[in-house]
DNA sequence: TGCCAGGCTTCAC
DNA sequence: GTGAAGCATGGC
């Protein structure tokens, strides 16, 4: 058990951010986070973060994992300088909220299956995936499963795009290693090659599966803050490497007062 | 019980 | 290039 003191960081917070479908709410004020053929469970009080791992572990996978060495506190300060109310309100809101490292082929096949869902049957998707173990099916694996048993997972129509990709991936048409050395713009237009991955998407992976921060999904959410608070204008481009953890907090603080 | 979900592809025009 | 239809499935 590693104990740490942690600001600009709330575990509950990044588990229901809808970046990541695999940390789970174990018991009150503890999590189970799967990621990496790894199990970790997360407890949080105040600043006060327990990590069930050693420390060695938790400086080898996690630390990266969440991003540790960014400075979120200054990015907040800078987004708040900026005197944007709504965008002020979210960054408050979801003061703990951080942009996960997250394995790019996990990241890829999540967020294909993403589209056009809700992110409760996402994350029963992925879980089916997985069969309910730490372990994501690797791209041999996922090249290997037969179309009834994706469509027993409740992939839908999204069954075909995913087999696809993992085809591809396995005989090297498309190259997750060339994917991870091109910048925001080349990736964009790499990731878009593969059918059942546009903008959004390839956004998606781009920011939570590259961490290329500067990458700003938009999906019906972003789209509707937009229309609303900025009369349907809003240049993402001026946050340039910071912009997609200013669509996390305005994402994340959307969806809360929805509910 | 329908409506809708972190969109994308296809096909008109 | 833009716009609209169609898409599998299950949570709510």
């Amino acid at each position: 058990m590693l104990i740490k003191h942690v600001s600009d960081f709330n575990i509950e917070q990044i588990a229901d951010s809808g970046q990541c479908f695999r940390i789970d709410k174990v018991t009150d004020g503890k999590w189970r986070l799967r990621a990496f053929n790894r199990e970790l469970e997360i407890s949080q009080r105040q600043e006060e973060v327990r990590f069930d791992c050693s420390a060695e572990e938790f400086d080898a996978v996690w630390f990266d994992y969440f991003d540790m060495s960014r400075d979120y506190g200054a990015i907040k300060s800078s987004i708040l300088a900026l005197g944007d109310e709504y965008l002020s309100a979210a960054v408050k809101f979801g003061y703990g909220l951080r942009i996960l490292r997250q394995d790019l082929w996990e990241t890829i096949v999540s967020f294909i299956i993403s589209q056009r869902n809700n992110i409760p049957k996402i994350k029963n998707t992925i879980s089916k995936l997985c069969h309910d173990s730490v372990h994501f099916p690797s791209v041999a694996e996922l090249a290997e499963f037969s179309d009834d048993k994706l469509k027993s997972c409740g992939l839908g129509y999204r069954a075909k795009y995913v087999k696809d990709l993992a085809q591809n991936v396995r005989n090297g048409s498309f190259d997750l290693d060339k994917l991870k050395k091109l910048n925001y713009t080349q990736a964009i237009d790499y990731l878009k090659t593969q059918s059942g991955v546009g903008d959004k998407v390839a956004n998606c992976v781009a920011l939570f599966g590259l961490h290329k921060t500067e990458a700003f999904p938009v999906d019906v959410w972003i789209k509707r803050i937009i229309d609303t608070y900025y009369n349907g204008h809003f240049d993402a481009s001026k946050f340039k490497d910071y912009a997609g953890i200013v669509q996390q907090y305005m994402f994340y603080y959307e969806r809360a007062k929805g509910k």
